[in-house]
DNA sequence: TTGGTCATACGAAAATAGTCGTATATTCGG
DNA sequence: CCGAATATACGACTATTTTCGTATGACCAA
């Protein structure tokens, strides 16, 4: 199999993947730039966290040049997949449904009209 | 504030207070068994992890007995809901409907017709 | 009473995650 | 050419989580 094995990124890792997803390619630098938006950590953590991923596996990066350009090698959708079977297993005793309906439930998370709309249709799929 | 401040089990804790979720009280022993059916770890590993769960304040526990009985000290819900919403930001960039949709999409949890009618009249009420 | 079984307490090793200081190299403006 | 700015490498320290060995006391059956 070419996909990586096992994928659990750590919390931190995490975060710097969803960056890596939004942006497709970016520097040590640019990944920093926008960690630090939310969160108060040195550039060399940053670095350091962004070498491991690689050494994991988890990032690509182009050292062709003096600045190293990073991008994910992990399947946004499938590491999503992954992680959250194991969330449904772990929190919700299996169930999705539970998890749909607490997600659904989340008043700091509102979905929009156009976002249940799209949640329906899937629905209406699933049902028939 | 009575509650819990901030709730955030580990992933062996979690394990433990799903069973603990499930059967109201139990003895170490009860939940050392069940956990056993799954993973691969000794008895004293389940106590002491027990015992630093009470210390935390995730679970309670009557020790007027020499066979200690624990129960969870953490809602059900609230942890869940707590949890999910980090899991929404942490993987899903905050779209609680990314989730939803990869919940419904998971092959492995596939949810059944009576389930897909809960979620339904809920999606019906959120339309409102 | 005595030995075996079962319980908790406790300390500390092992594994994992996150943090950053410091060294060193490259680049570039002046 | 020189110094400031910027990059990566690397090692080490801290914190947290998980794991278990060992000590000790209670209980019970023979």
């Amino acid at each position: 199999m070419s996909a990586p094995k096992m994928i659990k990124p750590t919390e931190s890792e995490l975060e710097i993947l969803q960056i890596l997803w939004t942006k497709g390619l970016a520097t040590v630098r640019e990944v920093h730039e926008e960690l630090s938006g939310t969160k108060d950590v040195g550039y060399t953590t940053t670095l350091k966290l962004m070498q491991i991923m690689n050494e994991k596996g988890i990032v690509k990066r182009d050292d062709s040049m003096r600045t190293h350009v990073y991008q994910a090698a992990v399947n946004k959708e499938k590491t999503q997949k992954h992680l959250l079977s194991k969330i449904i297993d772990n929190l919700f005793g299996g169930s999705p449904t539970q998890l749909v309906i607490q997600a659904l439930g989340d008043e700091s998370h509102k979905a929009s009209r156009e976002e249940l709309e799209k949640i329906q249709a899937l629905l209406d799929s699933l049902k028939k």
